[in-house]
DNA sequence: GGCTTAAATAAACACCATTCATTTAAGTCT
DNA sequence: AGACTTAAATGAATGGTGTTTATTTAAGCC
């Protein structure tokens, strides 16, 4: 066809985004395929390496928009509790709930591998840890005469279980128990912590 | 070349089994490929599809496997161990230091999904299942009056926890505040459960 | 209207999983 | 020993994948 202008670099960027996570929340990530979105956006797979170096590149910002929901969430149930303990277990929950209702972008955020070599861009690095430093901010005003060194540690033993938890829940892999009822079992998680 | 009778069905089977544990060990999920395999042993791809349904299958047997090390490695560790607690811990620890020595085939285990429709099969889900039972087992003799339900229910959040460590040793997506000591992680975890 | 340049395409490359008609040789029967 | 049966193995094809690049097309400008 050739040159159309028809949108604008930014948007046309946009509309790949919101395409390749459509399809990603449709199909996960076997059924993804650069192709495929192309065909989705009227365009052809070439322009798609216009727009961005390679699938990869594709995969890391979708992963900076799903952490970026994550948070948001996080912080919208949470805002309202002035009570740590409360908004340690309201951010638990909100952790798995995330997992359970959006397992192929979670799935992408935390299974994709990049290739031997390149590593998760610091942007999407501080992005994922900001997550760990919610629960870590509210552990810190239960816990004010501890040091800095052993609050990270208590607050990465608490998320890493958390996380276990979001496994769980999104995965049907890991079915031991027949345990269905995700919000009670990360509640019992965290009251086993907070005690 | 025709019918040669080198190996019986079994020893094929087996060839490739262990043709495709080393390629996974070395290269990843990523990394392989049927074609691959058949490389290594001599043999074309055709042939694979004589000795397994397709590729899930393979993966399937290799998953049945790696679940049959981590429960070996997870007897062997807490055999001599009488105390409950002991052995829950060194359980953990031992799940845990699994998946950092071994993150390819942990996450063929855990990261590998069949396609839509399918589900693991049931011998699979059983080897999972007995890593579970383990904890549930010492979680017991901790609890001697907990009614049955509770008791699967606290094994069900602990062991979560301990599966949210291993994920986080054997992956490097989350390196939640820089911790490298997944040993004592691996413990504090335990410790805030078993008071 | 012609020229420049950026946008978009189409076709190619080198892989991939999977299937199946065909070939080959081992084992059996006469 | 030679013909026949049958199981083992191949090789080529099908339809997919990510990625690259020469080429075409049209928009904007002089």
């Amino acid at each position: 066809m050739g040159r159309r202008n028809d949108h604008t670099r930014e948007q046309l960027r946009e509309m790949v985004l919101s395409a390749a996570e459509l399809l990603i929340v449709r199909e996960g990530m076997a059924g993804f395929s650069m192709r495929k979105v192309a065909r989705a956006i009227g365009y052809t797979v070439g322009q798609l390496y216009l727009l961005f170096k390679n699938q990869d590149e594709l995969f890391t910002v979708l992963n900076e928009r799903t952490a970026d929901a994550i948070y948001s969430a996080l912080l919208d149930e949470t805002e309202a509790l002035d009570d740590p303990v409360a908004a340690i277990r309201a951010g638990a929950r909100v952790y798995v709930h995330f997992a359970q209702r959006h397992p192929n972008r979670w799935q992408l955020l935390f299974e994709h591998r990049l290739p031997a070599g390149s590593s998760v861009p610091r942007a999407n690095q501080v992005k994922v840890q900001r997550l760990f430093s919610f629960i870590q901010q509210r552990l810190q005003l239960l816990m004010p005469d501890a040091d800095d060194d052993s609050l990270r540690k208590e607050a990465a033993a608490l998320w890493s279980g958390v996380h276990g938890v979001a496994v769980l829940a999104e995965s049907n892999k890991l079915n031991w128990s027949g345990v269905t009822d995700f919000g009670a079992l990360t509640d019992r998680l965290v009251d086993a912590f907070l005690k």
